[in-house]
RNA sequence: CGCGGGGUGGAGCAGUUCGGAAGCUCGUCGGGCUCAUAACCCGAAGGUCGCAGGUUCAAAUCCUGCCCCCGCAACCA
């Protein structure tokens, strides 16, 4: 019989970093998902890499004095080892520096070219280098980046753009008539509300403003943009050519059955990507699902504050399984989970340790201490039994329902529930006081059976979550990972088998206390790196924070001429009246009196003003900067404030009372 | 009235589709047991299910209004 195949794909990493535990979850739960398949009976090719190409890279190559590919190869290198770290046993782990993706993507490329779907024209806008992003100017924060509140610089260039409308109404009628496509459905609103119903954007494809990425072949000083490149991974890694002449895998595995992604960015995966593909005249693959975010409890995860937490940390301190675990149990379906060092304690003691650790420990302990070992069955059963079996041979039905809807965490419990009714089972049937009685020996042997059985059960139903643990508690009972579809059936420990009798501690309880030093240490390191690449980057270090709140650093920027200052009018004016503008969250509409006229002016300052408040101020005004519609109202002019680090305002008023009107200079 | 998610015992969550005894994990307290990793088993306390109305024999669940939090998006002049 053919195995029927199943092809699942992860998001590539980009390569501008180390990935954090966040990041790493999305190939455990990936991997979780491949082997349970195969365990299923599917053929599985399960795919993952890198994303290497783009300015940031090119930058930050730049600042170890390495060409971008020695960078990428390092990067790629570290995240390739914390994925094997994690025991992750993906097929392919494919680099978009790699060649047979590159000439896949250039001829990719040229077929939009040929068929229209691409055109030349000109982007133009504010970038972020940190984030590649362009931004109008009316997106930007107090003139940065809204997204990292770093610098952005004008910028201009010529560009290809992909026709997205051309495809748009085939995709929605794609994504209507396909209701499982994107998951959680909650996220098929999103797409079609904000992007797909009011029109889609045409999509820039292309760059010339740096160097590092794929060359256009037609028109060598573009390089291709980073999205098309990084999509294209998940078929030109299966052997997709753009000739037709398609390899094997291609053949056999597309299109995927899932795309596994974090949910921002779902927009790429079921919006650009489906176009692509249609424009590509290929089939559309069958699942995205963005899964929610491990997020660092209480703030933000960030280098600066030394508090980023790293697979590989996690994993010297606790065990690969332990991590393994933490991320699939403790990640909801669709809301976003957390990570503590505490909650990771937590649940290594409560659940691994203490339910399932101590479960085989003292199972393995009594079969020594009574029958040096051998576990036999003798048919002493008696009712207490047959809810334990019961219980048992009930799991794999009800995890098998839980990962059909990708229900990882809620699988998980599952098992977990048996190993909890082991434990309860040993309560009820008390082997020890079994043991005092010679008369009741053969009972006490088939009591240590079902707890053997059982846990084996479990332990099978493990494998594809904690590979190493269900393989080392086989190995201590002494028989093998058993087959799924057999999982339903109680009995198949082979009566006479003898365990180990040195049992192995397979999760040890952990102390909060004896973790915290070390979790310091790795703080107090990262901190270090984070002030190393600073150091390279020219930037000035801030001190770490202490309890006054720091100086801020400012950067000054371009000089500027005197007549450059006098351009600009300042005035006092006084607020004459001041309401809410109702269609907005942050602005307030005022009447300003200045001198002998009064000048309507719209702030975003609602978050710190009443309305009622502003009435009598004296404010400094901007007065003759161009007038502008904010929210369907006419602003004519500029109230100024100050901002502090977290963007709080202030309004600046004169020190001492001056009629409206009054220059300032 | 931009789009969407959320508000359930101390903490974290399920339950809401299609009304019908308020459930899970952790923590706390009490008890049991001693095979085991101070573990395991049992029990208890603790909630006006964001607020206010409405429909109903019956509402966490359906309807109406409102208040908070969080994403995205923007309008931060």
């Amino acid at each position: 019989m053919d195995k029927k195949p199943y092809y699942i794909t992860t998001a590539i990493a980009y390569t501008s970093g180390k990935p954090h535990i966040g990041n790493t979850y999305e190939i455990v739960l990936a991997d979780s998902i491949a082997r349970y398949k195969r365990a299923q009976g599917y053929d599985v090719y399960f795919q993952t890499g890198t994303d290497e190409h783009g300015q940031k890279i090119e930058e930050k190559a730049k600042l170890y004095e390495q060409s971008p590919k020695e960078y990428v190869d390092g990067i790629s290198t570290t995240i390739k080892g914390i994925w094997d770290l994690m025991n992750t046993s993906y097929d392919r782990f494919i680099r978009t520096t790699d060649e047979d993706h590159v000439a896949q993507i250039q001829k990719i490329v040229k077929k939009f070219y040929d068929q229209g779907d691409i055109y030349k024209s000109e982007y133009e806008g504010m970038y972020c280098t940190p984030c590649e992003s362009f931004w109008t100017a009316s997106q930007l924060v107090n003139g940065k980046c809204p997204d990292c509140g770093r610098e952005v610089k004008p910028a201009k260039e010529e560009a290809y753009f992909f026709k997205m409308s051309k495809y748009a109404p085939k995709l929605i009628e794609h994504i209507n008539t396909h209701p499982e496509f994107i998951q959680p459905v909650a996220r098929k609103n999103e797409m079609m509300n904000n992007f797909l119903l009011p029109g889609l954007q045409d999509l820039c494809i292309s760059r010339t403003s740096f160097k590092w990425g794929i060359p256009v072949t037609f028109d060598p000083k573009h390089v291709v943009y980073v999205w098309l490149d990084a999509l294209s991974n998940y078929i030109t890694g299966l052997g997709y050519d753009a000739d037709g002449n398609h390899g094997d895998l291609y053949k056999k595995y597309w299109p995927a059955d899932l795309h596994l992604i974090g949910k921002d960015i779902i927009r790429f995966h079921t919006i650009y990507w489906p176009i692509f593909l249609m424009a590509l005249g290929e089939p559309l693959p069958k699942q995205v699902f963005g899964h929610p975010w491990l997020l660092q409890g209480g703030e933000k995860m960030s280098k600066s504050r030394g508090n980023v937490i790293y697979a590989d940390d996690l994993v010297n301190l606790f065990g690969v399984d332990a991590v393994r675990y933490f991320v699939l149990h403790e990640m909801p379906f669709d809301n976003d989970g957390v990570i503590t060092w505490d909650l990771m304690v937590e649940r290594t003691n409560s659940d691994l340790a203490n339910t399932l650790g101590n479960l085989v420990n003292r199972t393995i302990s009594m079969t020594n201490k009574y029958f040096a070992g051998v576990v036999e069955s003798t048919g002493v059963t008696e009712d207490v039994d047959a809810d334990l079996k019961s219980v048992v041979t009930g799991t794999v039905a009800r995890v098998n329902a839980k990962m059909d809807d990708l229900r990882v965490a809620d699988a998980i419990s599952e098992i977990f529930t048996l190993f909890k009714r082991c434990n309860k089972y040993i309560d009820e049937t008390m082997p020890w006081a079994l043991a005092k009685d010679e008369a009741k020996s053969d009972r006490l042997k088939e009591v240590l059976y079902n707890l053997t059985e059982a846990i084996t059960i479990g332990a099978s139903l493990l494998e594809s979550f904690l590979p190493e643990t269900a393989e080392k508690i086989v190995k201590m009972l002494n028989t093998q990972i058993r087959e799924l579809d057999s999982l339903d059936k109680f009995g198949l420990y082979k009566s006479g088998t003898v365990v180990t009798d040195a049992p192995e501690i397979l999760f040890a309880r952990i102390d909060i206390k004896d973790i915290m030093p070390k979790v310091e240490a790795i703080q107090a390191a990262q901190r270090a790196e984070y002030e190393e690449e600073q150091r390279r980057a020219g930037v000035t270090v801030e001190a770490p924070k202490k309890e006054a709140a720091p100086d801020v650093h400012v950067d000054m920027k371009e000089e500027i001429e005197y007549d450059d200052f006098g351009k600009m009018q300042f005035v006092v004016g006084e607020i004459v009246s001041c309401e809410e503008v109702k269609k907005s969250k942050k602005l307030l509409c005022s009447q300003v009196k200045i001198g002998d006229t009064t000048k309507q002016i719209v702030s975003g300052i609602k978050a710190w003003y009443k309305p009622e408040e502003m009435v009598g101020k004296k404010v400094m005004v901007l007065l003759n900067l161009k007038p502008a519609t904010l929210a369907g109202v006419v602003s004519e002019g500029m109230i100024l404030c100050a901002s502090d680090a977290e963007g709080n305002l202030c309004i600046m008023s004169p020190e001492k009372d001056m009629p409206s009107g009054s220059a300032i200079s």
